[in-house]
DNA sequence: AAGAAATAGTTGAGATTTCAATCATATCTA
DNA sequence: TAGATATGATTGAAATCTCAACTATTTCTT
């Protein structure tokens, strides 16, 4: 159990990697663009492609994409208007609500993934690899 | 060179990676959060420390602490606004602005540094290794 | 079964950031 | 040197996200 590293060498790595990381994101956000994604959306409808019934319960979704409740709801207004996903109500538990997937929102994964794919390989081997 | 990697396990690394890489921050900025400073302020704090004069023309800090102009000139309210950080028209040209760190910045960064490595250390060493 | 506590979700306000437009100043070119 | 172009910085509008407060429903406790 080695402290005190973090001199010189493991410094540059961090800061590297800080600087980097952001550059990644952004230039997957931006071959995402073409398909009217970012990569928020993109997340969304992978996890709910993923998952039984290809629906979660927001609070489900929420955790796992790392965002708040609040910040759910807001994200789902944006893929609800393009019809991407739907909202349905448990017949279980008044509280709870499910986002699925929707037919539409399926159709532009699996057009947008194999080009998602290349834009991560590219951009992670040029970008991070060094770092 | 080698082409489709990015199968099962690369996958679940660039997952873990994205996921864990917002934990990782979101951990750092909770451990600055008793100097009143987020980590975009800290950066944009180490940069001028380490400039020459502790000063830095506002594209150049914008172009090292990627953010756009426009978006410098906001973070810039609020550091200038706690006193961290003072703006100084270049005379040479009459376009430029320097940011300076001012004493108080300096202080501030000196007695937050030492905790906020002990941040990075943990958190980096906790969250980004298994990954 | 009634009241308290926990859970699910939304809303308003505020923070941070970007893009496009704008303004001011400098530099280049003809 | 005059006009065009490039560069540095700010502003308004919009997007995304968080926190705190709130509503609604469910579950626990007694």
């Amino acid at each position: 159990m080695a402290t005190r590293w973090l001199t010189t060498q493991e410094m540059a790595a961090w800061r590297a990697f800080v600087l980097t990381a952001g550059d990644v994101i952004r230039a997957i956000e931006r071959d995402l663009q073409p398909f009217d994604l970012d990569f928020g959306d993109y997340q969304l409808l992978v996890m709910l492609s993923e998952a039984p019934d290809q629906r979660l319960r927001m609070c489900d979704l929420a955790d796992s994409l790392r965002l708040t409740r609040s910040g759910l709801t807001r994200r789902m207004d944006g893929v609800l208007k393009k019809k991407l996903v739907t909202r349905v109500q448990s017949t279980q538990d008044g509280r709870v609500a499910f986002a699925q997937i929707s037919t539409k929102g399926m159709e532009v994964l699996k057009t947008a993934a194999p080009h998602h794919l290349d834009s991560v390989r590219a951009h992670v081997i040029d970008l991070l690899s060094p770092a």
